[in-house]
DNA sequence: CATCTAAATCGAAGTTTGTCAATATGGTTT
DNA sequence: AAACCATATTGACAAACTTCGATTTAGATG
């Protein structure tokens, strides 16, 4: 358990250790290295202004939204727009399908939820 | 309404509009930019490993977490460990409360929930 | 087949981020 | 008051990100 030079606890354990001995300080940390980066790539995607508006296009239209349609959107260029886009797709967020010459996005709700899940799991904990 | 070169439509509007004229292209952007901005920049907060962690570390324990037992999970230099709280703290994800010598932080289920609500908005939005 | 079009990729310039050593700040102990 | 301790801030540097112009790719059209 931690002390601080007070000799006060910082970190209270629950349930599972109430005495010292049973689970170190290294208990606190909880999450897998691993789980962090999947996540931290999956917030990194989404955190920029224009992805956060690609997003929100794509999820307002119910189904598949052609580029030309979100290049329009913005005051960006072509190859800019096809590497946001890039970006939401190689985090899984994403899909797009070839129609013809035409490429269409559409989201991909189950990569949402996951990304959702989490953290609404840390407000929740907050008793 | 969006037309590609075979003049089909590539978007489909939504209830509101079902004729041409009512609401153009630019209607398939529903968020402000501003928003989409304040979002962006929540995520950003969250999209590193170490943050991701420390969110996971202080939502995991109920309560506060002195800074010294965070900074012994991580194998970073101590400005290394405040400058990531910072960001967490800046974006208004984390607040901090000094009590003598230990800085103590925890986390704001109002701004988690925030981001989360968002993002199941997203997904729930896909029919 | 030659041309056209939509989207992706490449290469480069400017900006932002992550990290640390050094230092500053503000409270505590002797 | 002097020394100490935990945390924050500063300055510097390498890595990553954003953006664009130029080019490439792959499908459609004449």
């Amino acid at each position: 358990m931690a002390l601080n030079t007070l000799g006060e606890k910082t970190i209270q354990t629950d349930g599972c250790c109430q005495t010292d001995g049973c689970c170190g300080p290294t208990q606190i940390l909880g999450m897998a290295v691993e789980s962090a980066e999947n996540l931290a790539q999956l917030f990194k995607a989404i955190s920029s202004p224009v992805r956060v508006q690609m997003l929100d296009i794509l999820s307002r239209h119910g189904g598949d939204v052609c580029v030309c349609d979100i290049e329009s959107q913005f005051d960006l260029s072509q190859p800019t727009i096809s590497h946001h886009l890039g970006v939401l797709r190689k985090a899984g967020l994403i899909q797009s399908e070839q129609r013809g010459l035409w490429a269409f996005y559409f989201v991909r709700p189950d990569a949402l939820a996951q990304v959702s899940g989490w953290l609404a799991g840390l407000a929740a904990k907050q008793a």
